[in-house]
DNA sequence: TCGATCGGCTAACGACTGCTAGCCATCGGA
DNA sequence: TCCGATGGCTAGCAGTCGTTAGCCGATCGA
């Protein structure tokens, strides 16, 4: 059957040229040289590129809030709650930038039904968390003018990882999450 | 000598473009579309597609370190000195998401070496924010872990308004900004 | 009135794109 | 040993793209 390998040498190769120079601007034949072969040869182990976007897109958010999933099962406490998902959000960010970025800047390229799809789970995650900080502030842990806004400030704070973090940087994985857990705890009052 | 009109609204139709489908998913056509004209008519306003990106993101860029040397301008103390210059960074990025959009998810299609003026400008504006905290740090007036991530965590807020900010919102710009604000000096300890 | 300029247009070039067709070497299992 | 599957390859199709060339009607100052 193969080593299989290949098909994920190219999924990860994919990935970095999306991100690097955008889906437009990355050709079948840019993938397939940086796995060693000719751009034709890629569809004896993918669909189409498109479909490379859709799976790398939808598993990327399926993968995100699964993590949301299990960072609240079980906590009841409203700072707690929160603390845990800006924990799994931002190490995400961190875990996955480049999958985090190409999520964030190619949604337009992504077709429908797809596109749809992804949105419908993106909406979802953020719900989420604004339902988060609503309950912080019904149990009078939190105080913000708007769980709207703070929810988005939130979701920024570790979306912005995408652009800024890397791995070799001076700053290791959990300071950084610590650190914007602390931010994300005093933005909503909790401090 | 014309009226000149075109020329800002093809410039005006090529932000919106560039938005909606980037910059490698949009043509010459689709702009000429847009106002009403063949692609190829074009070439009677502007120089290239490229011409209109570079112009595009240069005076984004060029627009938001005045803003911010204006807002800094003739103030000492810290704290109001980051409020001000958070307040000009929301409201930008309020007045001008589409251009702040763009100017974050179209580098890569930058060519040098305009390219790197605008990494410049950007690294310019950044540096700022972060002497900004480091200034309330050194006063006693803030309180952060990290000057670098607290200045990131700033410049993300204000960024992130480029995706979800409307003008025909529930909440209106003094608001948005008022409470961006307020997010701002919380996260530095200052509140 | 006349001639230049302006700003549209179509045709077309040359490069490039995703993808298909069809060929062939390699190799593991029967 | 041989046969089929695997996974490379080149050639090429059918389109699309940015851009140039060259044409022409309208407008306007002299």
């Amino acid at each position: 059957m193969g080593t299989g390998a290949t098909g994920t040498a190219i999924r990860a190769a994919a990935l970095e040229l999306f991100a690097a120079r955008g889906y437009e601007g990355t050709t079948m034949a840019d993938i397939g040289a940086a796995v060693g072969i000719r751009g034709p040869s890629l569809y004896k182990h993918v669909a189409s590129k498109q479909d490379l976007l859709v799976e790398l897109m939808t598993t990327t958010m399926d993968g995100l809030l699964e993590l949301q999933r299990v960072a609240l099962a079980g906590t009841a406490d409203p700072v707690e709650r929160l603390r845990r998902a800006v924990d799994a959000h931002v190490r995400f960010h961190a875990r996955h930038r480049l999958e985090a970025f190409v999520g964030a800047s190619e949604m337009r390229s992504l077709a429908e039904p797809h596109r749809g799809t992804v949105l419908g789970k993106r909406a979802e995650y953020e719900r989420s968390f604004r339902r988060l900080v609503e309950e912080g502030v019904a149990a009078g842990r939190f105080r913000v003018p708007s769980a709207r806004l703070a929810s988005y400030a939130i979701l920024d704070l570790g979306m912005g990882l995408a652009t800024w973090y890397r791995e070799e940087g001076e700053l290791s994985e959990n300071e950084v999450v610590w650190q914007q857990t602390e931010f994300a705890l005093r933005l909503v009052g909790a401090g």
